[in-house]
DNA sequence: AAACAAAACTAACAATTGTTAGTTTCATAC
DNA sequence: GTATGAAACTAACAATTGTTAGTTTTGTTT
């Protein structure tokens, strides 16, 4: 494992802050004493507040839309691609739960280039999404309800794993997948 | 239509801009620009920002666990009763999707005895919740996947109704009631 | 027109905010 | 042991925060 830097360190403990309060209610003394330092220390290390919550937030933002871009290119038929996007929201959530909670209730706090950068992502995401969906009611791979419905309440669930996750305790990682798919491919009735 | 009371009127205001920025990121003096009046003058009609929150938070909370009360006494089957949790999600939803938004996000921002009866409730609501699964799933009425999961999957995307119902123009609520179940309780694939 | 209540206003407060400037501490390299 | 760089410190700033006190406006009722 390589040893955090300073900074990482500072970027961990404020996700967790953020995650527990909410970026605006997070001040830079609460962080500080987090860190067990005084808040004017932090400035060796970050250049202010909005750049912790832009790169916790971008970071992210990149890994989900990469591993969009791999499965949408793949050959893969529509229950598979589905399969593959819970696994990345699984991977994602394993790697980074604290940081999820501020991608998904901060982003509005993100400034200027870093705002529409993050929605410009979000958005595609959520197109490629629809579009694997729309491809699969097509080909009859999968039911043909309401196409918005099914993309609205599969992304909720994924979005919410960060939530849930961290209470389970020890819950294998290749079960949940499994399992996941069920729940949310198969139906529960 | 009852016309409102100016206490209301701001509360409704509130949930807007709460919803829009989160409790924490909205000033008293963004509320009343957004009423057309000065910081001050909102005192004329409420006692604190955090009453405002509280009326909120607690108001709603309160209307999940009446109905989940209501569906709990009654003597109907696992699936009619999921139906009346997608029911009362929906219900909610239309009559205050802004407050469900500060309900989501912000209830960590209550204080004393209103975090602690807001925890409560939301604690019960999610046990009864899960009682009527588990009792689903001994009477083989459902599937039996892992039980966290479909509390988790189910609830999830009911909680996260507020954020996508408002983009969807004139669904008809009778037609989503019955897209929601079909989707939730059949699986999609 | 006088009285009254509702609802707005101005002015200010004490506390807290993110951030900067300049200085000191401390471990490591020479 | 002295030089160096990283990382902490103290002290302070200008702006913003929720809120209060006291006053004026507005519209309705007598």
């Amino acid at each position: 494992m390589r040893p955090e830097s300073r900074k990482e360190e500072i970027i961990n403990a404020a996700s967790i802050l953020f995650k527990e309060k909410g970026y605006s209610a997070v001040t830079m003394r609460d962080l500080a004493k987090a860190m067990g330092i005084k808040a004017a220390s932090l400035y060796n290390h970050i250049q202010s507040k909005q750049e912790i919550l832009a790169t916790i937030i971008i970071d992210l933002a990149e890994k989900f839309t990469n591993g969009m871009d791999r499965i949408v290119k793949s050959d893969e038929n529509t229950i598979q691609k589905l399969e593959n996007i819970i696994d990345l929201h699984i991977d994602v959530t394993l790697s980074n739960a604290d940081g999820l909670a501020s991608l998904n209730n901060d982003w509005m706090h993100l400034e200027e280039e870093n705002l529409q950068y993050f929605e410009k992502m979000r958005q595609d995401y959520e197109e490629n999404f629809r579009d694997i969906v729309k491809r699969g009611v097509s080909r009859k791979e999968i039911n043909s309800f309401n196409i918005e419905i099914i993309v609205f309440s599969t992304l909720s669930t994924l979005r919410t794993l960060y939530l849930w996750y961290p209470k389970q305790r020890n819950i294998d990682a290749e079960i949940l997948k499994h399992d996941m798919v069920s729940v949310l491919l198969k139906g529960i009735a």
